[in-house]
DNA sequence: AGTAATAGCTTCTCTAGACGAGTAGAGAGG
DNA sequence: CCTCTCTACTCGTCTAGAGAAGCTATTACT
């Protein structure tokens, strides 16, 4: 039968650590040791039998480790031992200019280093104003018109990330950023074009839990935190010409940044 | 009585969606419109008396707001509305050569800007070896010696981070390094004494949640992921002179990188 | 052979109750 | 005034059940 060789524990009942919690101890300790990827644990039915306590029990104990993001729940199948995704490394160069020039956005350059087909989704371009945080970053005062463009990254038809993008209005007026798709080498490739040059980025990353309506984009299992990555594009003269803020499935990338020691 | 403005509105149990997910949808709006943090909520039974459902629903559906890290359960206390820590910014220049030259180690650099107390705990230091992915940063045999210099930083007595660091045996013998206190600017300014001068790093951040041994050691809620940061450091000559591998309540942190655009 | 109903498994939601354990305030006693 | 105990309230753990909903494989039928 499905996971029987993770049954080979009992708990302690006099114990002061709650009968769930050492439940969870047991499991959790046969998926470092004994189960692969995508394996099956025992049923409820199966471990309640198992362990002699209520179902309750026994799912509070699966709930600790969904929550660690260890395994996950479906419906009607069972309770599998979660698949980590391929992680996908964003490397500090990957706004580099070589791109732009070549034509390829960072989004593509990223899919292509993978071999994944890249799609853009839920893709939306309106005008208007930024939150105060934003606004802030781009120098703008609060009601300053800006061009935000919003939507969502697939790979291989899996969404791994929403960007919304505030570009200010002066600069994005009659170009191609207030396009759908604003061409070949993306916005960043347009406000050079348009003799923005740009100088440098700067990168604010924090993780948290997912609101509900992140965990509904980015289809997270539970237990998955995710990134919030702003990034603010300064031109050589040393004005911010765009801020990005992206949300991202933490167990799907990770960021590599490089550093000066001097 | 405490947080009855909170109870506004009632379940549809025809609805599709699960009551207790109702629930947790009028409480979670409740917390973002009308509650401070800090605040309580209505306790279980004011909850379950007002929805008319039973002890389990509510409690299912005050378990995704700590799952969503919007509040946390006091044991014979009541829950309420999560307090964000004060977020400490970990900027791209902190590991600055100047920072070391003036005798400050990069985190008690990083407490001072903040006003707190710098403090460091649970302190070791032993020889051993790396773990592969740690050995193979350092372009090292997986059975070669390393000093491991293990610890846990605090905050004005309050745990923040923990950090390992890997440093090949043969730069750190005969030198501070060994010391459980290494001096004023820290190892990397034994490192540089040493004639190791210092030229870039490598950080790679992944973001998670915590194990159940790096919540008790974070003293961490429910519905907080961590962070890990993985920091290369290089010598001039290219190798690879220090591994660090630190675990941070994430929502403490912000970090923040600056990068060239070119 | 192909299709549709079915049976049997899974997890999900919810009920009703019991006892335990931590907290805090009121009140009694010194 | 201080301390202790008691009590009421909080959340934590656990039991025992029920029906719903989703998935899969088998069975029965066309």
């Amino acid at each position: 039968m499905t996971g029987d060789a993770v049954l080979t524990q009992a708990v302690d009942p006099g114990s002061d650590r709650p009968v769930y919690k050492q439940i969870a101890d047991h499991l959790r300790d046969a998926i470092a040791r004994r189960l692969a990827e995508g394996e099956q644990l025992p049923s409820e039915a199966r471990l309640m039998e198992h362990y002699g306590v209520a179902r309750m029990t026994i799912r509070n104990a699966l709930r600790l480790l969904q929550d660690e993001g260890l395994v996950t729940a479906e419906h009607g199948r069972g309770v599998y031992v979660r698949a980590r995704p391929p992680v996908r490394r964003l490397a500090s160069d990957r706004f580099a200019q070589r791109h732009r020039k070549e034509g390829h956005a960072a989004f593509s350059v990223e899919a292509a280093q993978v071999g994944a087909t890249p799609q853009v989704d839920m893709l939306t371009v309106t005008e208007g104003t930024a939150p105060a945080e934003i606004a802030d970053r781009l120098r703008l005062a609060e009601d300053a018109p800006v061009v935000v463009r919003s939507r969502r990254y697939l790979l291989d038809g899996k969404p791994v990330e929403t960007a919304v993008s505030y570009i200010p209005a002066d600069l994005a007026k009659g170009t191609p950023i207030t396009d759908p798709n604003p061409g070949p080498g993306g916005i960043y490739a347009r406000l050079e074009e348009q003799g923005h040059t740009l100088e440098r980025f700067t990168e604010d990353i924090t993780a948290r839990m997912p609101t509900p309506e992140e965990a509904r984009l980015l289809a997270l299992p539970p237990g998955v935190p995710v990134f919030r990555l702003v990034r603010t594009a300064y031109a050589v003269d040393g004005r911010a010409v765009e801020v990005c803020d992206t949300v991202m499935a933490a167990d799907a990338y990770l960021l590599s940044y490089e550093l000066p020691a001097h």
